[in-house]
Formats: C-alpha cells, sequence, structure tokens
DNA sequence: AGAACTTATATGCACACGCATTGAATGTCT
DNA sequence: AGACATTCAATGCGTGTGCATATAAGTTCT
C-alpha cells in the first residue's frame, strides 16, 4: 500500500486508534457496569458539574451526540436509577439532571474500567 | 476543568478529534454521493485490492467493522450498482466483491469529497 | 468414505444513532 | 396585551451496528 495522501494516512491513523478503544471501552463498561460508552459520558459529565446537576442542553454541547442522542441517554440513565430528571424553575421549558448516589458510585467504578482501557491503549 | 489524568485528556482529544471529521464526513459523503463512511471505506479498500477485487473476508480484517456489518455494507453497494458479487470458485464459501465501472467512478469523485473534509479538519 | 470440526457469508434481533417534528415555555416586537 | 419567532426537551421513524445464530462449504481424523 503506497502512502500516497498523508491527509488520509492521518486519518486512518486516527480511525484505526479510534475504533480500537472505543470498542474495546465499550464493550468493558457494558459487560462490567451495563453502561454504553455515551452513557458514561454523561455520567461523567454530570458529575464534572457543579453539584453533580446540570441542564440536558448544556450537557449536548459537550457530549459528541446529538440532542436526541443525549436525551435517550440520560432516560436510559434515569431508568438504572444514576440520574434523576426534575424541572428547572427558572426556565420550564428546561429540565435538571442530578446525579443519585448510586450514580456517583458508579462512576467511580466505571472510571477505573475505563482507564485500565486507555492505560492499555494509549499509554 | 481540571486536567486530572493525561490518559483522559487524550481519550478525550481523540475523541473529540474524531467526532468531528467523522460526522462532517458522513454528512458530505451521504448528501454528495449517497453513500455511509463505511461504504466508502469499503469501496475504497476494494479499488485498492487487485483488479478491483477482494473476497468479503480479506476486506473484513482493514474495515473496522464487524463481519456482519461488512456483509450487509458490500450488499448496500451492490444495490446500488457500484460493487458486483461472484462466487468464489476456489472455495465456494467465499464471495469475490469487485467494483463496478459506476463504482469505480464513483469511488473518485468521493475521494475528492473526501479530501476536501480532511483538509479541512486535519491540515 | 463418514463424522466432527472449522471457516465464510448471511440474517434475525435488539439497540443506539441522527433527522425531522412536536409540544410546551420563553422571548421579542409593535 | 397579542401575534410571531425562538428555545428546550421528547419522540416517531428509518437506518447502521454488533452479537448470536443459521447455512453451506471446506478440512481433518480415523
Amino acid at each position: 500500500m503506497k502512502t500516497e495522501e498523508p491527509l488520509i494516512e492521518s486519518w486512518r491513523n486516527l480511525l484505526s486508534q479510534y475504533s480500537l478503544v472505543a470498542h474495546e471501552l465499550d464493550r468493558a463498561l457494558q459487560a462490567e457496569h451495563c453502561l454504553t460508552m455515551s452513557d458514561y459520558e454523561v455520567l461523567d459529565r454530570l458529575i464534572a458539574a457543579d453539584g453533580c446537576k446540570a441542564r440536558i442542553h448544556d450537557l449536548v454541547g459537550d457530549l459528541h451526540l446529538s440532542q436526541s442522542a443525549s436525551s435517550r441517554a440520560v432516560a436510559r440513565l434515569e431508568k438504572c436509577g444514576l440520574v434523576q430528571r426534575a424541572m428547572c424553575d427558572t426556565d420550564r421549558r428546561g429540565v435538571f439532571v442530578t446525579a443519585t448516589d448510586r450514580g456517583r458510585a458508579l462512576h467511580l467504578e466505571a472510571r477505573r474500567t475505563q482507564l485500565a482501557v486507555l492505560q492499555k491503549h494509549l499509554a
């Protein structure tokens, strides 16, 4: 395989590395914690926020997910009891999402799983 | 946001860059050529092969896709007339996939689309 | 040759995704 | 205040994905 465009070479490297890590991360999180990579990302962002609380709208910007996918991720997390929805009193269109105790606990465990995978592939 | 683990920092960068490029690439290929990113990747690998011809099994290794997803991508390309399936006479389990003239032509056009997107984001 | 195993593709199924739309609340402009 | 536009979240829909399985062909071992 000749190198052709270095641009394509870069893209292939990016794609390869992403695919490898993403697939394994997804498998590990699913197997050990019943979480999608996206679910974990939502939880992670939420916990990074003030008071483990954020509006969905604010999460979307950080998430590499569409608004609808983010909304559904929150719904999944809520169904598992990791997160709670609450109306936002200052703007009743908005929805505040808060991590529950179980959510915070699971996040800690899942974080270890994540680090193990990253260690293995990005170290 | 404190930096915490540099490992996580790396992963976030990888994820961000991938998401940006992948989404835009997908949109552009779909809009201009009715191709998924995966479809294009299959076509691309096929054309890189000897005689624009390869067995599905051999494609799978390069593709960042599962066997089933690869099989379906080939099916899509065939439905669009970009590719042809043919039995492999030396091993009748195998299926040879060959790019048609239209497939080769479309690949050239799509390649320009790809390069434009990559240029914009990876240059 | 025949049975047991392996390999190459296709397919049923459940699920996460993005796009488009809906519904409700807010904002703006006259 | 009232009409129109905008914003936030949820949902219907179509589609691509991986996993498990099915099917068919090749391989190995006795």
